[in-house]
DNA sequence: GTCTATAAATGGATAGAC
DNA sequence: GTCTATCCATTTATAGAC
């Protein structure tokens, strides 16, 4: 079992995922995320060195677990084909993403409020993450499995389109995580399938 | 000629905008911004009377923009296709977003840094916008030129793709917007158009 | 580990001279 | 319209009692 001093931080880390989800690191006070505890303001810095560690540490552990929690997936599907996987790839983006919607947000929003430091460190998992997408389509394309015109911007559109889920995802809304993967993977799909003539 | 009270007021506009980008706009102060202009803080308040207001005004005006210029664009183009008109919105909005992808970045950025009169109207003018798109693919679906699951999700999706240019998009960079909307259209036409089996 | 109290700096906004 | 000066609230972070 984990210690108070262990629990106590866990909980000021929601804490203030949950305020600089609503109006951001900037915007939110140690007093306010003190409060949100239950504790002081001056008891934070018994658990963190400076705000800016708090943000720092969130941004790091869902940066870890969302690229850990990938790796383990990618080893269950190595041998698929190269459509299954960009479908597991998407499937799991899209349910990461809905089960950790205020963390995604968050490592979207407040990637300017880190200090120059923390900015590279931060810049490193997102780059090894986006990535990961590149090398399946890639893949893809080499294999003459998929089609599309560049790699990286082709990359950035679908993680783009992706990730603008967190933007408008409610927990209560209309559509399950199953649906939405539906709905996405139909158009992610024939967009990058290419045996077809365009207007351009 | 404009007065020197409208150059200034437009001259603050200008840097607000650009530190916004920069580091949000909690995180910039009056007195920057007027650094930036080379006049004294208290100065600002005979153009502004507050920080807040600067931020709605910068914000009204790019949408009020983008509004106004895809209404005078989709005039000229009443009487095409769907998927011609679909095509003109997409490269619309990605020559639009890169260039003014400064006021793209702060309305996707500071939405929650406005108070709730605020947001309200500017959340009105998003949703016209947004259903620009919806009803472009709802008239496209109806005539059966496309095809998609859920009218609602996909104009997200697109929308989320395409604005997520301003993330990434450099000037300088390696494509042109021509280029951009090549590519981009590519994905689009394909992603909405349906005479294909998929595997779900 | 948490509290109260406070230091030291910075924030938005205003008043009044020019 | 801009300046200097200042008010007042709030910020992050620290010190020391318990």
């Amino acid at each position: 079992m984990s210690s108070k001093g262990e629990r106590t931080a866990k909980g000021l880390l929601e804490a203030a995922r949950d305020l600089f989800v609503i109006n951001g690191y900037a915007a939110v006070s140690m007093r306010e995320i003190a409060l949100k505890m239950g504790i002081n303001a001056g008891a934070i810095y018994n658990h963190f060195p400076s705000k800016q560690e708090i943000l720092f540490r969130l941004l790091q552990d869902h940066m870890l677990d969302l690229l850990e929690q990938w790796k383990i997936l990618e080893a269950k599907h190595e041998h698929h084909s190269d459509q299954l996987i960009l479908q597991t790839f998407v499937n799991f983006h899209i349910a990461f993403h809905v089960n950790k919607s205020k963390e995604v947000f968050i490592s979207y929003m407040e990637l300017r409020s880190l200090n120059s430091m923390n900015f590279l460190i931060i810049s490193k998992l997102r780059d090894d993450y986006e990535n990961v997408l590149r090398k399946i389509l890639e893949l893809g394309k080499k294999n003459k499995n998929l089609d599309f015109k560049d790699a990286e911007i082709t990359t950035k559109a679908i993680l783009g389109m992706l990730s603008s889920i967190t933007h408008w995802y409610d927990i209560g809304g209309r559509l399950s995580t199953r649906e939405i993967q539906k709905i996405y993977w139909e158009l992610i799909y024939q967009s990058v399938q290419g045996d077809k003539k365009i207007n351009v």
